[in-house]
DNA sequence: TTTAATCCCAAGTAAAATGATTGGAATTCA
DNA sequence: TGAATTCCAATCATTTTACTTGGGATTAAA
């Protein structure tokens, strides 16, 4: 039940980004760095976020990657689902009518898959990269501290 | 963020078990018939949850496996834990001090996988073998209709 | 007492997924 | 013009998954 390094990178960049949100082009190395991801693997996955509207890209030099639209309307769902495709613990209870199952009308281990499905995708559906922001702010506020990232 | 085999077919195997719950020795490839799956497979799935105490086994002729206790004694949660190991979005936020990352003292992302491995484990800890079997009764009575499972 | 049915155990394996790496073209700012 | 960057496509090593293969040990029933 781990989600790939797709879905776990791509948030970390995209948390990087609504940290640098209002900044302009951020450089992808730069985030590769601060997140410690392979810069060129990285490339990949914001790619793939890329070609769903989530970030844009400036070409060129000076140029990098920001959020399409303000953190508080981007979901820590969407991200995940662009990059991971739909959040199901078996595939049976994912949308796609094709792999659907003969036993589906009376399978009582659908049910429970599907209660799965549903508290994961209403958890990460319910947290935007603003709230995560917020608690960013917390937790450096409540330690006075400053971390870099 | 699917299960594996071991998970799924392992639920399977004992919801199977549940049914014949009292009813003595179920022979695997009875379990592994009804179910679709592999015998062979299912023999190593079942001496994990043996060897985990959930599932008893009687040897030679006539013999099988059977629930080690009841039915309502027997979570999801510990099923599918004891065939796939701590359920968790991502390694850092399992029990074990090994994988802690050194930025897990301010890392947002992990409050975010924090919140999903709770909401998957509450679910799967909510939900009994028990609960599954008046799950299927309610499901054959509505249909007025026999599944032989 | 034999035989068939069953559980038990260990090793091997093909295919898919994962997590990259490699190499280079296109674009743009200074 | 050159350095910094995004964009794109292909390749690849490793790990994981989902089995298969083969055989030994145990026991009920004929």
């Amino acid at each position: 039940m781990k989600l790939s390094t797709k879905g776990r990178y791509g948030l970390k960049a995209m948390f990087d980004l609504a940290i640098h949100y209002g900044d302009g082009p951020i450089a992808l190395k730069h985030i590769a760095e601060r997140q410690e991801i392979s810069d060129h693997y990285l490339e990949q996955l914001i790619a793939i976020l890329r070609k769903a509207g989530l970030v844009k890209s400036v070409r060129g030099a000076q140029g990098g990657y920001m959020l399409a639209t303000a953190p508080k309307t981007i979901t820590v769902g969407i991200i995940i689902r662009t990059l991971e495709g739909p959040l199901a613990p078996s595939d049976c209870v994912t949308e796609e009518e094709s792999k659907a199952c003969k036993k589906a009308s009376y399978c009582v281990t659908k049910v429970v898959w599907e209660k799965i499905r549903d508290s994961v995708n209403d958890v990460i559906d319910s947290i935007t990269l603003q709230d995560m922001l917020e608690d960013y702010n917390k937790i450096q506020n409540k330690d006075n501290y400053m971390f870099y990232i």
